[in-house]
DNA sequence: ATTATTTAATTAGCATAGCTAACTATTATA
DNA sequence: TATAATAGTTAGCTATGCTAATTAAATAAT
């Protein structure tokens, strides 16, 4: 259990961004949450359909690993949204173990609604910031995505 | 203190920046999850144990609103918290139907256990980032915690 | 002073979402 | 053909969100 002496040495600055990164990233999430759940829909689920609907149909593993949770995990992800109607599966021609997953109609309508919703909630709150602020989200958007594909 | 001209203008970016800031904080704190998991202990007892050890006893009320979920959420928090017992719990003298919670030596050196671990993860990948983009992570991290305070 | 109201915290019960382990069905390989 | 690998699902555990209802204490009203 003890952390080896040797492993890299890290700045005060690089371990103090990535502390207020984890903790700014907890506050903001548990905060949209409240709007997601008025959508009648959680944000695991509204994460996956957003893959789908801006990425086109994929099986349960690419989307699995789209939204780097674990098969199962994505499994019951996807149960919800078939149950709501949200998505439809069917299996794939070519490999009949797999499945073809795919938004519907109402998937698309709903993800545009929840986004329109977070106009009223988080954008609106983004507008009041100064422009150059809001280009730096977008531009730290990217380099979190980049982040959370480099950790291990 | 925008022009509402500007405000318009602003307002389609203003919903991609809240989309992208969705998804990316989605994503990195999946990551991240993985490395508490190691510490046996979970993102909300983490987060909220950090609240202690950098700013001292507070009531559960309080915690919870630094927190921002609902009492009984901080209420099971602090449950795990004290089981493990890497907190303490006191009715308050002045007001008996209050807990002032705070953070043991156990708990103070888990926490900082932890953050190094948690955070260096994140923190070796935020090195190797440009200096310019480390910058500004810690900037942006500040103007999410303002953002999600502004969300209704 | 007594009663009513508000407040702090907890408990109970529900849902979502993460995981691993174990299973079925299919495909690929030896 | 027999075995191994792969795609998904199911079962069962934990952690975290919530609301509603309860208990105890403090405050306000009568």
């Amino acid at each position: 259990m003890q952390a080896p002496l040797e492993r890299k040495f890290l700045s005060d600055e690089a371990v103090e961004a990535a502390d207020r990164l984890h903790s700014a990233a907890i506050h903001l999430l548990r905060r949209l949450r409240i709007r997601d759940r008025e959508l009648g829909i959680g944000p695991a689920q509204l994460s996956a359909l957003s893959v789908l609907v801006f990425g086109g149909p994929k099986s349960l593993a690419a989307l699995a690993a789209a939204e780097q949770v674990k098969a199962p995990t994505m499994s019951r992800i996807v149960g919800g949204l078939l149950q709501a109607k949200l998505v439809q599966r069917r299996t794939d021609r070519q490999d009949r173990r797999a499945v073809v997953i795919q938004a519907t109609k109402k998937g698309i309508r709903v993800l545009q609604e929840g986004r329109r919703r977070r106009v009223a909630a988080l954008a609106a709150a983004v507008q009041d910031l100064p422009e150059k602020d809001i280009v730096q989200l977008l531009d730290t958007a990217q380099v979190m995505e980049y982040l959370s594909r480099q950790v291990r």
